[in-house]
DNA sequence: TGGCGAAATCGAAAAGAAGTATTGGACTGA
DNA sequence: TCAGTCCAATACTTCTTTTCGATTTCGCCA
């Protein structure tokens, strides 16, 4: 069926249907008008489908005609994409994928990241700096970094930022703590006490978010530590600094527990970050990835959703 | 630079890629052994690249011949849908689109969808059929319903389920009120108040959430209301039969208004699902259109955020 | 060493694309 | 109304590419 199709023809109509004009199409793709004049038309006779009406002065796309030059120019970009990235892998001149990631992620994202990236793109290599999302975004204005894995808020405006996932946050407390037997608490009860954070410096938008958050619940943050990595937080909490919130995914050091804060919602929002030149030319293949595996995460996890007090999916 | 490469070569590659051996991938697309070979190689010359390793015993794929071959592959896959959706738009043959619909999501989804289909197919009509979610499912599984928008939870291990929108929810209240000069509210004050649900039957697994939701915040739900309608729950809380949790995002009747509840954070999310057997030729594209509008909703509406009490994003 | 499986190579024939020149339709402006 | 213009379609030739069948080459294995 596809085999009228050649890449050359997808430029012609591309042309074509940028122009609507197949003279003008003919000289950007530098042939005579009668070589794209017959061509298209050619394919039009095999596929049985018109794409272009032909008037007067010009053409006029049909709506099947539209369809086709949308794959058209999709398919030629990819192309040009996947010829440059595999030129590269085969030259091995792939230049490292400068990752920049906050301490405060799930470490399995960069995990199951990095196991598919290097499946991809084997013998291409990673290159992770480890920093607060202000540095992060800040280098990849300086180009140099490519991506990041970030907590959200990231104002989108300025970078392309894609959510990859989302994990409700709950109380980290010393398991001696008093409120250890219980299984869950109320947010007001334990508000006073959390007064463990993130460093504000080092994500200020969060913070800005978090401040307000609590505003909500009614009770004024209470900043006494400032952590700088989720290590730092968990080893306060241990030498009874207060509590703190932390992603339920994070991996407890020994002698620390977790509780799900009932009749909140609050949530760890991590986002795939990069700026909007698009400089490796793995980029787009990693935003492909992710857009993929972000719906999947999301499909896989949802069964097991009931167990834990997670996003309450309801109503409209 | 795409101009050595044909579909016809695709299909070769891709043949290749499969059977790991020219003479057998040869038969495959129908054609002798020379002409794969020769094609494979003179395109593996004029783009420098080599995608396939030469071996005794067959063949095996490059790390480029694997990007490449991702690339055939996927290609050809867009290409047959998008082909026999061109033609179905040209014979007005498309038929139309029996999308399900719950009246408890925002109208406005559903609004952008229709514009945005009947831009990109331009003539092809769209069958709405309102129903509850469980009928939706049904009747996906029926195949009287090509697809549905719909509130989660929805068991993604049965369908195609796609998150598209996410709203927080937020009490609906007569604007005479006592409660009505309040900013915002403590779930604690009006949970016992909040006695209008959605009718159970219509969404089980959403009616269980919520009543996990209450549980945790303390409060048994008290359901002295079922509606069956977005509309009839904004009639009964005009009527002073109690008070009701709505998304954000919907329309008011007069008379009555709305408030955040501090304290939570819980959302409606909305999702687009479709059996996996994918029987309208729309599909792909409409799949595909979701998974863009998502992320770029998200985008735009993240700079707004500040303004209402939506999700935290924070911490790791 | 001979047989086998697989890929590369060769020359001829077939198919396809591009080019030049020309035709034909429809609008435009004197 | 008639010449001029714009644009796509057609005819025909030339050139390029693809295909095919036959043959060669290479390494493996009995």
């Amino acid at each position: 069926m596809s085999d009228s199709l050649t890449f050359r023809l997808l430029r012609y109509i591309k042309a074509a249907a940028e122009t609507l004009n197949f003279t003008r199409a003919a000289e950007q793709v530098f042939v005579a008008q009668s070589s794209l004049s017959y061509q298209i038309g050619k394919f039009e006779d095999t596929i049985e489908l018109l794409l272009f009406v032909r008037l007067q002065n010009g053409l006029k796309l049909t709506p099947a005609g539209r369809i086709v030059a949308t794959y058209a120019e999709t398919t030629l970009n990819e192309w040009d994409q996947t010829l440059a990235m595999a030129l590269a892998v085969q030259r091995n001149e792939v230049p490292p994928l400068r990752l920049g990631f906050s301490s405060f992620i799930n470490a399995k994202l960069l995990e199951r990241f990095r196991e598919n990236y290097e499946g991809m793109f084997p013998g291409c290599a990673i290159q992770l700096w480890s920093g607060d999302p202000l540095l992060c975004l800040q280098r990849l204005d300086a180009r140099t970094l490519d991506c990041a894995i970030l907590p959200l808020p990231v104002d989108a405006t300025l970078y392309n930022v894609q959510q990859i996932a989302q994990s409700p946050l709950v109380v980290c407390m010393r398991s001696d703590d008093i409120l250890a037997d219980r299984a869950q608490l109320d947010i007001h009860e334990v508000a006073q006490r959390i007064t463990i954070f993130r460093d504000p410096e080092l994500h200020p938008s969060a913070h800005t978010r978090l401040v307000e958050m609590f505003t909500e619940v009614g009770i004024p943050i209470h900043l006494a530590c400032a952590a700088r990595t989720a290590s730092e937080i968990q080893w306060m909490v241990k030498e009874r600094y207060g509590l703190a919130l932390i992603d339920q995914l994070t991996p407890l050091d020994p002698g620390l527990i977790t509780r799900p804060i009932a009749g909140v919602n609050w949530t760890a929002d991590t986002a795939f970050v990069h700026a909007s030149h698009m400089d490796h030319v793995a980029l787009p293949f990693v935003e492909r990835f992710f857009q993929q595996t972000w719906s999947d995460s999301r499909r896989s996890k949802r069964p097991s959703k009931t167990r834990h007090p997670e996003q309450l999916e309801l109503l409209g």
